[in-house]
DNA sequence: CCCTTTCGACATACCGGGTAGTATAGTAGC
DNA sequence: GCTACTATACTACCCGGTATGTCGAAAGGG
């Protein structure tokens, strides 16, 4: 079933699309179990292949990994930066985590794994390639990172948010959101506006936490 | 250095103390690299024992990890009631996410190995025993999280909070303290009144996201 | 239109290193 | 000598990575 092998008609999109099959099947397994408890074997029985074929499209498990959160860290830039870019800071603020909840809960695999973290796999000895691997993601995470900080800046200097430090702040802010991935799991009759009504709650949660309280 | 092998006296202290010290290089070396990557050896090595002494304190691997983890679950546990316990629900809520989040900034390995999941060593084949622990940390960890529940269902019924799902909101309110977990990193210099300022900025977040918008 | 060559895309077999767990022996206090 | 604890030596096993084989489809010439 699927694509035929060795086929290179539609050679644009039937190329990288089995890249794009290991890649689902790896950040299934890695969301699973952890990138040191997941082998490569796992990955392969979930799709029918052997390491042969892994190993030809990505040269270790480290660059698997990668991809995997290259993928999750390029997603969410995307849906970061087309949420309502024109809007007053609350507004977009509320619109950035609500596409940001969304995103998690509709690919949850690849972001559960960036949720899993970098760091853990810095200390542990690496090549210098992995290494400079590594150093572009944490790049792509800070850059997303810094997205939330800027409207934060910004709603703090319009005075539509409490005088917080915008750096720290936006630490529970993506705690709150990033958390989802923990605990969300799809249910079989769950449709978009469940996953909304989700998102919402959490939106309107961390844009609360950044507004003026209600002492009038 | 330390205490001499083989002493018995102070049985009620030093009894549990090559214990404690067994979890607490066991709860760093399980936050630096994870629960898969991180070998009894390097435990081992961090202490200056061998692995014939870890397995006379601990039946396994997991069984040590489940061991890091019950002491930061009861750790939690203890924070969380004793904070404000007769205040209204704001004042409450606010006394125990400070709480929670010194006590994360304290017992930072403890804490962040609990904040890696359960879930992802559910996945793994288990044996019989194993399983029985696992469900004994899960309703742990539940029962502290009934705890936050409980007061945003009072701050509910009072009308000091947003009508929000109790149990929902419990999420990102949880994630938004547990990730600092993830990105704290203690400073040499720093002392406990800047982590108190930290914990207030985190406790007014959270709180801030269950209040009424200051829509006046 | 046919045969041969080349190449992309996998499979198979294997090696080497690391590691959880065990079995056994040793050592210090009571 | 008994008990509590620790060290040493060893085994069985899993897994990442590699070297090589296979097979069908394009490519190319006549």
């Amino acid at each position: 079933m699927g694509a035929k092998p060795g086929r290179a008609t539609d050679a644009v999109e039937s190329l990288p699309s089995r890249r794009e099959e290991i890649l689902d099947a790896a950040a299934e397994a890695f969301m699973t179990l952890g990138f040191a408890a997941t082998s490569i074997d796992s990955i392969c029985a979930a799709l029918g292949l052997t390491k042969g074929s892994v190993y030809y499209h990505f040269r270790s498990k480290s660059d698997l990994f990668f991809a995997v959160h290259r993928r999750a860290m390029e997603r969410t830039r995307v849906a970061l930066t087309g949420a309502a870019p024109d809007a007053p800071p609350a507004e977009r603020l509320h619109a950035m985590a609500f596409a940001h909840a969304m995103l998690i809960m509709e690919h949850l695999p690849d972001l559960r794994v960036a949720a899993l973290g970098l760091e853990m796999h810095l200390m542990v000895r690496t090549t210098a390639a992995e290494r400079a691997d590594l150093e572009e993601l944490v790049a792509l995470r800070d850059a997303n990172e810094r997205l939330y900080v800027a409207v934060i800046e910004e709603g703090v200097a319009r005075g539509v948010f409490r005088k917080v430090d915008p750096r720290l702040a936006s630490k529970p802010l993506l705690g709150a959101l990033n958390w989802t991935s923990r605990w969300y799991q799809p249910r079989p009759r769950q449709r978009r506006a469940d996953r909304a009504a989700i998102a919402t709650e959490l939106a309107d949660f961390v844009l609360g936490g950044l507004l003026h309280r209600s002492t009038c």
